[in-house]
DNA sequence: CTCACCAAGATTGTCGACAATGTTCAATGA
DNA sequence: TCATTGAACATTGTCGACAATCTTGGTGAG
């Protein structure tokens, strides 16, 4: 607003303005998520304050607000352990991912830009490219398959639902995604069934753009299923 | 597991096994839902651990939890605030429940044990000789309200779900209720459709069951929306 | 040999102090 | 008169130390 009081230079730089607290909370957050710290493992206060250099104080507040997030649990004096998602409790994620961003697709109808579908298109023709090269790394694959829900959400222009579904399922999905390669292996699939999400949005099609949105969560929530059904049932009892 | 192990009394008393830092948190978000700090104000650390007693060590650590739970919202360096929700968040935060517990009721149809519904209908006969007996105390019908919600969210059987409408969604709507006297305003009606809800889960229809609890939230939600309205309209600005 | 008990070590919980940043308000100059 | 500056104050951020609790390994009795 006022950049002109002065001929000194305005620009505050943004001099690292996040707190301690903040910043390692955030690498925490990306530990977790892509496994350094795997579900159930022990999050130990004086390992974690030696790694980043900081000291106890920030580290609590940090791991805190994870606590909030439901990203750690938390025993008094005893200590806090990375969530570890039963299979059961990964299906109810995905089921209320299917309420939820079924909603978000119903509202991202309505509200849109369309300057943002047009952004969206493009990210899928990225992946569409991605995905026919071959590349192999799947990190992109995996990735970019929740950045569209993320925009998906995002253009829904509803607050609380990015927050729900942002902050807290979806790092509980990027986790267990790392952790077992889950819901990637139908790529040219999932890619086909965004490419009609976006249609239906583009046409302003509420009823459909929902329906083919739970469809497609739905699908990939019976993918998982099926994938934890064969991982379970053949071997029996693994290493005797 | 092991109480025989000796004679002496092996009762735990539970001898406030909770940390300094979960009571107060506790403490902090009954202030803030029973208005006692208002949306909007200012959370000052000196203060708070005046009031309460302790140092500022647990109770920065009850705040970040309650961040986490974006009960409050913190700027670095400034402080924390009790979030305020505008007129449009809180009608954002109806659409989510009525997609949420719209799948809860559908999944409580399923899953709720008979005696569960029992114990709600014995419930629901509590609130109408609440409601008939016209006691005045709204207060047990506001909580007497999202009691019925959050058992069936319970019933449900879907932990994920319990955590965000439990912990996340109905603190903030506990909250404005208690300082707009928002939704008591039609007890009898809401009674009815109580009734009807449990009717159908009894009947274990989960379509109408879902139905008639979308219906219900939506009315809520149309409910308050009028009273913004008229809120808003018709003072035009108010104090000069 | 097994189990209970106990002591030493490690970890978590709490506190007070200091540093860094933001805020307020009075004094100064245009 | 009004905007700007800067200094004093208050609040937040970070740290190290101590207390309380849990865990672990060893010892001895049955």
């Amino acid at each position: 607003m006022k950049e002109q009081t002065g001929q000194r230079k305005v620009v505050p730089l943004e001099p690292e303005t996040r707190t301690l607290a903040d910043r390692v909370c955030q690498q925490i957050v990306t530990a977790i998520v892509k496994g350094e710290i795997p579900p159930g493992h022990k999050i130990s206060e004086p390992e974690l304050a030696r790694t980043y250099g900081i000291s106890r104080g920030p580290l609590r507040e940090a791991i805190r607000r994870l606590e909030g997030w439901r990203l750690v649990e938390r025993k008094a004096h005893v200590g806090a352990r990375v969530v570890q998602l039963s299979a059961h409790e990964l299906i109810e994620i995905y089921r209320v991912r299917e309420a939820l961003e079924g909603m978000a697709c119903r509202q991202a109808a309505q509200n849109m830009t369309d300057e943002e579908i047009e952004s969206l298109k493009r990210l899928l023709d990225e992946h569409e490219a991605s995905v026919e090269q071959r590349e192999g790394r799947s990190y992109f694959q995996k990735e970019g398959d929740l950045d569209f829900h993320y925009r998906i959400v995002q253009g829904s222009k509803n607050s609380k639902l990015l927050e729900l579904l942002g902050d807290d399922l979806y790092h509980l999905v990027r986790m267990y995604r790392y952790q077992f390669s889950v819901s990637s292996s139908r790529p040219k699939r999932a890619l086909k069934e965004h490419r009609q999400i976006i249609d239906a949005i583009e046409a302003r099609d509420e009823e459909l753009a929902e329906m083919l949105m739970r469809r497609h969560i739905s699908a990939a929530r019976r993918n998982i299923e099926a994938k934890l059904d064969t991982d379970n049932k053949p071997e029996g009892d693994k290493h005797g």
